[in-house]
Formats: structure tokens, sequence, C-alpha cells
DNA sequence: TCATTAAATTGTT
DNA sequence: AACAATTTAATGA
């Protein structure tokens, strides 16, 4: 595609800031540390833009620097299925890496976004000699079984308040996504692609949070005010 | 720095 | 889907 080998031409080497937010960097032994840094390369992506296809094959572990991405699939019906979103500090792609099988899934941006990447070769280098990077592998992992758990239950559920606050409970998630912190960046139309939800319903779920307190509704983003109220909303306690 | 204008986002029907 | 209101970003004096 145009789209990727223009991706793969804006590639640049991280700024120290954009190394130092990075989760598993500093796990690493200084040469360790050293070979990632050297082989880490970040693009800006315009809105839109696929990262990665299904059955592409795998050439880089991707990290989302800054922007909103979201992982999604078509069906054989040709409808496109939406998983999650990726918000900034989550890394993915590791499952696929790991057996350097092609990409299960797409990867498309829903905003300008800078993403980084570490090649595939370099990713099984730092699994053969470093002990603390499996472990954040594992952990990693681990964490996201426990949210595509949650993810099935989610959609069993039919009240859209609730869909609403399991959605915004998994983006605020600080292990998968240490970078997001308090605030999270996303517009209420970008939310309602992920849930799967119109605008204006998803707007309605955001007052109805905001009136149990659990978020506050701020100007092209979101501020968590309580995680484990919109992990488990009233309606359902 | 301030005022004006355009663009993006939100709230509502 | 459409519209008005609000907030932010961009522009130029």
């Amino acid at each position: 595609m145009i789209q990727e080998s223009a991706l793969h031409a804006r590639r640049r080497p991280l700024t120290e800031a954009e190394l130092a937010a990075i989760p598993w960097m500093r796990l690493l032994s200084e040469d360790e540390h050293q070979r990632a840094a050297t082989d880490l390369k970040v693009a800006e992506a315009g809105p839109g833009e696929f990262l990665c296809r299904t059955g592409r094959p795998v050439t880089y572990w991707f990290g989302v620097i800054d922007g909103l991405l979201k992982m999604s699939t078509d069906n054989a019906q040709g409808q496109t299925i939406t998983y999650t979103g990726i918000p900034p500090g989550g890394w993915f792609g590791e499952g696929t890496a790991l057996k350097r099988e092609a990409y299960r899934y797409n990867i498309q941006t829903l905003r300008i976004s800078r993403v980084a990447g570490l090649h595939v070769d370099t990713f099984h280098w730092l699994l053969d000699h470093s002990i603390a990077f499996n472990r954040f592998v594992m952990n990693q992992l681990n964490e996201r079984l426990a949210q595509f758990i949650a993810a099935r239950e989610i959609d069993r559920m039919n009240n859209p308040d609730v869909r609403v606050a399991r959605s915004l409970a998994a983006l605020f998630n600080p292990v998968l996504y240490p970078g997001v912190g308090q605030v999270l960046r996303i517009t209420q139309q970008e939310l309602a692609y992920l849930v799967g939800l119109s605008r204006q319903r998803v707007n309605e779920a955001l007052n109805t949070l905001h009136a149990q307190g659990s978020i506050r509704v701020e100007y092209g983003g979101l501020r968590v005010l309580d995680l484990a109220a919109l992990r488990t909303p009233s309606t359902m306690r």
C-alpha cells in the first residue's frame, strides 16, 4: 500500500523524551537499552492510516507514543469488527511477533498519531537476552487476556451506559496504557467508533457517568475520577 | 500580546 | 442526520 510505504519513509529515531517514556526501556541493561534505542523508529500517521493489515507479515512490534489507534478485522460479510482502541503508552503485536506469523488484525489510526516500531528481530533478541523484558511481555499478555475476557462481558450487555463505562475503563488501564494518565484525549466521535454506538448515545452515556461522578467531560477529552466505578458501574451494583 | 477568523468538538433535536 | 453553541487553533496586526 502507498500509505504503508509512505509511513516507512517518514521514520525517524526517537527523541530522548520519547525513549524515557517507554515503559519497558527502563527495565533493560545498558547494552540492551542501547540496542533497542538504536533500532526504535517513530513515524507520524495521518487519520485513518493503516499501520498493519490482516495477513501481512510481521515486521514490527508497535507502541503508541501519541494519538489513538483501533484494532479491528473484517468478517466474511464484509463488516468491520472493532476489538479495542489503543491509546498512548500501549504496545501491541507481540503475539504475532512471537510466532513470526502474519498480522491477525488491522491497526488503523483514529486521528494523527505517532507510533514507534521495534523490528521483530530486535524484539526476539531482547527476549533472548533480558529476563526483565520477558516478564514485561508476559505481564502484558496476561493483562490483555483479562481485558479481552472483560470485553466479552461488555458485548453481552445491552445497557449502553455500562458499555461506554467499561470501554472507557479499558482505555484507562494503567498497566497496558501507561501513557494515558488521568486524562484521555479522545473525542466523543472517536469513542463512538470504538464502542459501536452513535455519537449522540455516547454523549448521553458520558453525561450519565459524569452525573455519577466517575468521569469529567472536557473538550476533546475525558478525565477519570473513579476508575473502579467505571469497571463496576452503579447500575450493576 | 490581542483581536479576529476558521476549524473542531460538543450539546441538542 | 442536521443544526446551533462552545472551545480551541491559527492568523496577522
